[in-house]
DNA sequence: CGGCCAATGCAATTTACGTCA
DNA sequence: TATGACGTAAATTGCATTGGC
């Protein structure tokens, strides 16, 4: 176990008479000669190892929560800094009449709630993204569905008038092999009529207070660990859009 | 430059409180 | 009123990282 974890300094236990048990494996607390389970409840302790300097207003003896000033305080303090420096941390113990510790562990859990929180708010605007985009692309594939058909009925219509055999090759209109166009051409979304709008994404990304990976790779909005978060979304995303678009092209290709 | 140590952060988990059926 | 289930805040634990020596 870690002593700085401890609300209370193991000095303090230690000047109480209270040693750790070397073979309890950090599962008790030696105490006079007395073991006693270590898991203490957090004001269970005995007088002499009560914080004078801390005073909440309540009698030893119960985990309390914080008193609403308290939490308002703490949730302004939070507002402006997520983290706080050491001398923060002991200025804002003091003014609430808490141990720097508990300071520390509210904001290590608040850090947590607030990171539960944008997850979710991260969810909900990648999923309506996603919403807008499948329904822009189930859009352009319709357009697409409908010129093909539109251009094999002209080619058609001009073979027949011209007196050629109708079957072979699909030709369009200008002699182009309409089974050789590539997935390239139709998945770049070249000749500028791509509907699709990625400025929504990019906004929610760039947008700051995120923890959506940015372009680079980055995220802004957590830690190291959170670029991860949403790479499997993302790469699911891509997987089936990718599917989707190998099965109508396939569609487009062999019809 | 690498090892050690203390400080700090985070994820996961446990504990305990408050609420509600 | 008692009580058990449940949600959640407070606290603990264990590990990773960082910076100073």
């Amino acid at each position: 176990m870690d002593s700085r974890h401890l609300l209370f300094d193991p000095s303090a236990y230690h000047q109480a008479g209270m040693l750790r048990s070397p073979l309890s494996r950090g599962s008790t607390w030696m105490m006079r000669g007395e073991e006693i389970p270590r898991r203490l409840p957090f004001f269970g302790l005995p007088e002499e190892l009560y914080d004078d300097e801390f005073d909440d207003g309540h009698s030893p003896g119960k985990k309390r929560r914080l008193t609403p000033e308290q939490v308002y305080l703490l949730e302004e303090t939070f507002e402006a800094e997520n983290k706080l420096k050491p001398e923060r941390k002991s200025e804002l113990a003091k003014k609430l009449g808490l141990q720097p510790r508990q300071v520390a562990v509210w904001f290590q859990n608040r850090r947590a709630r607030w990171k539960t929180k944008q997850l979710e708010r991260d969810f909900d605007l990648l999923k309506a993204s996603y919403n807008t985009l499948r329904s822009n692309y189930d859009s352009i594939l319709k357009e697409n569905n409908n010129l093909k058909s539109e251009v094999l009925s002209l080619t058609e219509k001009l073979q027949r008038s011209n007196g050629l055999p109708t079957a072979g090759p699909k030709m369009d209109l200008l002699g182009v092999d309409v089974g050789l166009i590539s997935a390239q051409q139709l998945s770049s979304g070249g000749g500028g009529s791509a509907v699709v709008n990625e400025s929504n994404l990019s906004n929610l990304v760039n947008s700051g207070d995120s923890y959506l990976p940015n372009h680079d790779g980055s995220c802004r909005g957590g830690d190291d660990h959170s670029q991860s978060y949403f790479s499997d979304v993302f790469l699911a995303a891509e997987q089936q859009h990718q599917e989707d678009q190998e099965e109508a092209l396939g569609w487009w290709v062999w019809s």
